[in-house]
DNA sequence: CTGGATCCATGATGATACTG
DNA sequence: CAGTATCATCATGGATCCAG
């Protein structure tokens, strides 16, 4: 019978870390849940160009390889997917692929590219951290295209999670994630509403404008 | 024409990452230049079950990608495949997946699994770095089936590199790969000589034996 | 010998449509 | 909402061959 896993027979840590997370699309399942639990076509949004079927099968992988754990309640429709604790374990491998990314593949939005909200707060949150200098705890509440997120410093550095804040944050920012983008790319304010004390409102224009500066191509 | 590079089109830094390493074997033949410049058949060896074919395509796509370089040096056969400061760049990467690989992924080397004594060595240093508090300098020297590595630690961390050390190590360790495994996960001494003086060499046993601890299953 | 290229078989992925 | 079914295409593995 022919073995459905793919594998490298190394002895090797790396090729072992690979061979169950290293399938085209794996990584990037993982990447949206670490923002918080998803249901299916939560995924599909995020995930623009994959397929249904190939999305299953991932997520059957990835279950059988510990990495995430499925939430299936008698009675309701919605099925949720979750990281385990073995799975928010890669959170440093998506640090690091995502702060090369920054070093060397950045390209601004192309027109053609799907764009969706919580991808573009996790390229604000992993820039400002690589600009570093900034270790003030914060939480900014985002509600874009109607979808909440809360992106927080805990005084070490910025992360992101996807879901209204349980408590009231210092900045809330109001948009659509196109108006998001020409603020964060043209520097332009329409359609936004920023909302909160003039300090952290400072704060969060000051660091947002970074996100231009630390990049070196367009 | 159809796009011969796969491509997720997310604007996302972690998606553009993998957009340039993410392929099958990309990351392992990184892996296997961290330690040094290659030729195409050392890299044939290590990257166990590889076809000569898609290690061609895999070098010409990373060197489009701008991670590897080659140097083709007229009036000499070889081919030495190197990294860019952009490939060396994706260090934190790979450390990142061999310590989750470390942490969730670990099995003893299988019978019929290809070991390399490069892979074997990274292993050591990768366990022994996150069984960390060990953080004085030292240097060994390996002789393994022939071939030279220099395991280093420079205060903070160990990194291995393939090469003779330029400089007098303070342990030598000359052995076949399979007698160093021997050592390493059955604590037997056949087929090894071990060099230097008594202080480093009490260390360099007391940190091989950490190996087998710092692992949780089998 | 090194450094590949070629041919073929198979498995993985993508596009599209459809269902409980 | 959460997938499955079908078909086409692409990528990979295995074996072999070849040029410098």
């Amino acid at each position: 019978m022919a073995r459905n896993v793919r594998t490298y027979d190394h002895f090797c840590l790396t090729a072992r870390a690979l061979e169950r997370v290293g399938d085209r699309w794996s990584l990037l399942v993982i990447r949206d849940l670490l923002t918080g639990a998803k249901r299916f076509t939560d995924l599909m949004d995020r995930l623009g160009g994959i397929t249904p079927k190939t999305l299953s099968q991932r997520l059957r992988e990835l279950e059988d390889a510990g990495v995430i754990a499925v939430d299936r309640e008698p009675g309701r429709r919605e099925v949720w997917y979750r990281l385990t604790p073995a799975g928010a374990d890669l959170r440093p491998v998506l640090d690091a692929l995502g702060r090369w990314g920054l070093q060397h593949a950045w390209r601004r939005p192309q027109a053609d590219e799907p764009l969706h909200a919580e991808h573009l707060l996790r390229s604000v949150t992993q820039a400002i951290n690589l600009a570093a200098g900034d270790h003030e705890p914060a939480r900014w509440h985002f509600r874009l295209d109607g979808a909440d997120y809360l992106a927080e410093n805990d005084g070490s550095q910025w992360s992101l999670t996807a879901g209204a804040p349980p408590a009231p944050a210092d900045v809330t920012i109001t948009a659509t994630t196109r108006a998001l983008t020409a603020l964060i790319f043209a520097g332009s304010d329409a359609g936004l509403d920023i909302t909160g004390e003039t300090g952290p409102v400072r704060r969060f224009r000051r660091l947002i404008s970074t996100m231009a500066t630390v990049v070196h191509p367009v």
